[in-house]
DNA sequence: CAACAAAGGGAAAACGTTTTCCAAAGGACT
DNA sequence: AGTCCTTTGGAAAACGTTTTCCCTTTGTTG
């Protein structure tokens, strides 16, 4: 692999290589035959700058990393959307990095080759990617790094949030006024903080809007699978008297088997019981062929835009205080829940 | 920015960079007592390498640059799932690239930053990403590189395509098994090699199977739009007798379009009309809900994975020879395609 | 016309590594 | 005891840039 360097060029142009830096970089008056001369030389001998020269003198690539669980699922899309869309943006070239399947030594390294001479900043997304010692390790170092959804205590990273507890609540809210009160909760794995601010804005409706607090109302995905349908099953199978007349499902996905479950047994959505998601996905295993979900919508475009904009306005220096936002989240209203209560009402109103 | 140095941690354990960084790579025996001190001190400094410094030197970083038009599309869904599986695989860290919305200036920066000291090598996906005078520059300098569905002419460069033109020839192949005779073609623009690749394929399978080749049965998407709608509605608009009995689309997102129209006018699918696509995309946006798209499927999963593994071993030096590779097609068999003729007959078979 | 500023070029240091080369010390063998 | 290898540590060069500093030349001004 033949690389050409700014050495040969001013060997061919005549002239040292300081010159030749100079020219290429417009850092300081050269005289304009020179100019020219370098300028054809570099040209015809197809230089391209050394990135990896470059960052270790001027400490800095002008290039942001993103760091996500995965890039394939679904849930990822308008996130994704958003960073492209900032990438646009910004000045900055951002790479995408995927830790799929990757032990937590092998993310450290990950990391490691990014904020050391690949990238000026990074912009991690997702709570358990990482353990907090090693968020700690990498903000005690000072490397410019902003945290989505990944909230570490005491350390004062970027951060942004979007508010789970509001959103569910909301969600069950919405439910009340669409006469439901017995309202159940599918609930995520209480490993993950989202899974356990969901599961605390369902409970805190319940309390505040004077819903019969069962046990049962609540269940939880099993262990390794993401799967709704044996849960809903359960809850379809409850006496018609205590059985709910909607189901929340801690995300989209979940929401999407549990429907099908109902379909399958026969039970219409929503018609004969209403089901809520959260995340509201855009884009969907192309199996599914249910109603459009109703769900909780995460403003995820505008947090993907936002992070690579305002990360790159603060490593430009445009910026000097601290990032830390707070979304909130809407109803994204579809096809999935029904007036109960009313025989004549339509299936869906906003 | 605090950042630990060799020098740093060597001047603490009272020894030289260059022990340092004998005791941190391995590279050499070092006594046991000092290796020890050397190795708690870098511990507990919390050193990282740096990875602009050691690709300077080493002329390489264990990494490879993945470019795609773009990564929120759900074509790409499978083809990520095998890159990250491939990553995953491959002992070398793998970053994502989007030019989604970049001149061929922007793009050209894009990869000279990745290829000068980034990655160690590069995978370009898309015939339209780059010119081809880029492309050849790039080749020329020796940079490995591997180009899937990206054929430029008389570059050696290492290569993965998929054969379009026997996709398509099959899939007409596979209508006419199911009795049709009057099978149109939604075509793509004809500037990408793809979209001249699969007319091409459509052509040759309707003169060798002898049917009647109208010239009103071949239809472009028009400039700036991805949409089967308006075409779909001029074939549904034909008089009976010449009306086509199947609509192939170049791709699935039209084939979704077309179906919609279709379902929109009333006419079912597929006992009215068979419609087949191109992809077998697994993942589409949420809105659709009609029947599952009957495609063809390139094996994107495979082609993803492949790449990532080959090009690492050839980087390795495990492997010296050019790669070069051709993927079949196969037909995905599902609910848009039913027998014609056959009154009785039950809406699909394969 | 002398003094001084400004402009433009190059030498060399710096960035943080790895690697080559050299030197010293110790051990084995004749 | 002297020679020769082996082991282990350090000094210094190298990687390809940018940047600081210095020098020369030219132009300006009193």
């Amino acid at each position: 692999m033949r690389l050409v360097t700014i050495k040969e060029i001013g060997k061919l142009a005549g002239v040292s290589p300081t010159t030749v830096s100079r020219v290429l970089n417009n850092s300081r008056a050269v005289q304009p035959e020179i100019y020219e001369k370098v300028l054809a030389v570099a040209e015809q001998m197809g230089y391209t700058p050394n990135t990896a020269a470059r960052a270790l003198v001027k400490k800095g690539t002008n290039a942001i990393g993103v760091v996500v669980n995965n890039l394939h699922d679904p849930f990822f899309h308008d996130l994704l959307l958003g960073f492209e869309y900032g990438a646009l943006k910004s000045d900055y070239h951002v790479v995408f990095c995927s830790v799929m399947g990757k032990s937590m030594e092998e993310k450290r390294k990950y990391v490691s080759y990014l904020s050391n001479g690949v990238v000026d900043g990074v912009i991690l997304y997702g709570v358990y990617l990482f353990d907090e010692e090693f968020i700690r390790g990498l903000y005690s170092t000072g490397f410019p790094t902003l945290l989505i959804e990944n909230n570490v205590e005491a350390v004062q990273a970027h951060t942004f949030s979007i508010d789970n507890q509001q959103g569910v609540y909301a969600a069950v809210e919405f439910l009340f006024q669409h006469g439901h009160r017995r309202i159940a909760y599918i609930a995520g794995k209480q490993d993950k903080a989202v899974c356990v601010e969901r599961l605390l804005g369902y409970r805190e409706a319940v309390r505040a809007l004077g819903l019969e607090a069962r046990e049962d109302y609540v269940s939880f995905i099993e262990e390794g699978s993401e799967d709704g349908w044996p849960i809903m099953d359960a809850f379809l199978s409850m006496p018609a008297q205590v059985r709910p007349t909607a189901v929340l499902c801690y995300d989209d996905a979940v929401a999407s088997h549990a429907i099908r479950c109902a379909l399958k047994r026969g039970v219409r959505v929503p018609r004969d019981i209403s089901v809520m998601g959260f995340d509201n996905q855009t884009i969907a295993p192309s199996g599914y062929t249910g109603p459009a979900i109703t769900s909780v919508a995460q403003p995820l475009y505008e947090i993907g835009y936002d992070s690579i904009v305002l990360l790159s306005e603060y490593l430009r220096g445009d910026r000097r205080e601290r990032i830390s936002k707070t979304y909130q989240t809407s109803i994204a209203v579809k096809e999935t829940v029904a007036f109960y209560g009313k025989e004549g009402a339509s299936d869906e109103q906003g």
